[in-house]
DNA sequence: GTCTATAATCCGATAGAC
DNA sequence: GTCTATCGGATTATAGAC
């Protein structure tokens, strides 16, 4: 599944074949049948994984940082890790470009995924209003959207030029209105 | 070839048959054949000509409008084009997720391209900052990054719910930031 | 320049031995 | 639970008639 993940990442759900994943892993194709009964059902599968860590990952954040400006830097450094070294990218960007090969139910996780880290996004810009953690804060479900956008263009920005310091200049804006906390 | 070209868009390198797009256009896909040596170079042929045609956009945006401003609400709202009705995006996002099933050439082709968007920007924010036109400017290198990666994340925001509003929304605060020219 | 027909390959999926 | 072998379908590409 971790093969499977990182392989639909870098090439895409209709660039990804069972071939080559079994291959990765070094077992045979047809063995990847009696854990997932087709590609549909086993990419369904790594999707609600990644997911699921991804909300894990919200929760845990939203719950141990208080602040909102800490709570957006961590969100922007963890979308960044999937850069990596300018090879990949967020499993829901891939998954939403080849959006018309995938079957409904994958497509509306898709959208619930979406909304789920804009809703977290626009909570988090709330806060920040509040606690003036963030400079310069508009309309908070504007800067949620706005935010989401720029995380995920600075992911293609760095993929196409295989360099993964781009996604951190292209954050580098929004990060320069927070004032995170020194916690001694 | 403006058919190919919207199938690209809408469904990546990897989901676009050649005999789909034959049936669109109303001919046998064997007859792609005679205009076009392979599917790559089909794909190739078509992804110049729109990288041709931003390009002559770029310039003539440039030699247009005289100041930042309007170029860059311009820029902003081309791009928008894409998006359509949420179902697509730019040619350029949509090959560079399908990279490594791209043959050099177009992969060197992609780089380019996004190299020129970005000077372009650096140009236009470097103006910016000379006529005022584009409020809170800081590094103009740094301000085209972020603002490629927005104008492209917020075509992906976009197409995940179907709803081409939300790039208007994702742009909204760098919009914001410029005072158009009202000729009159 | 487009057609029919078909070759060659790849891929998802199944059957059955071990 | 993994293997070998294979089916059936889709896809890129070619050959040759018109």
């Amino acid at each position: 599944m971790d093969t499977a993940a990182e392989a639909v990442r870098r090439r895409g759900y209709n660039g990804v074949s069972l071939d080559q994943i079994a291959r990765d892993v070094g077992i045979q194709k047809s063995s990847i049948f009696y854990h997932f009964s087709s590609k549909s059902e086993l990419i369904a599968v790594i999707f609600r994984r990644f997911s699921a860590q991804i909300f894990s990952f919200l929760d845990h954040t939203a719950g141990n940082e208080s602040r909102a400006g800490d709570r957006l830097m961590a969100y922007i450094i963890e979308t960044g890790s999937f850069v990596e070294e300018g090879e990949s990218i967020c499993m829901s960007i891939a998954l939403n470009i080849d959006r018309e090969s995938l079957q409904a139910e994958i497509v509306d996780d898709l959208v619930t995924f979406h909304q789920t880290n804009l809703a977290w996004l626009t909570d988090t810009f709330e806060l920040g209003l509040k606690d003036g953690s963030i400079a310069d804060i508009g309309n908070p479900e504007e800067e949620a959207n706005a935010c989401l956008a720029l995380v995920d263009g600075a992911q293609l920005v760095a993929r196409a030029h295989r360099d993964s310091k781009l996604y951190d200049q292209a954050t580098l804006l929004l990060r320069s209105r927070i004032s995170v906390s020194n916690p001694d």
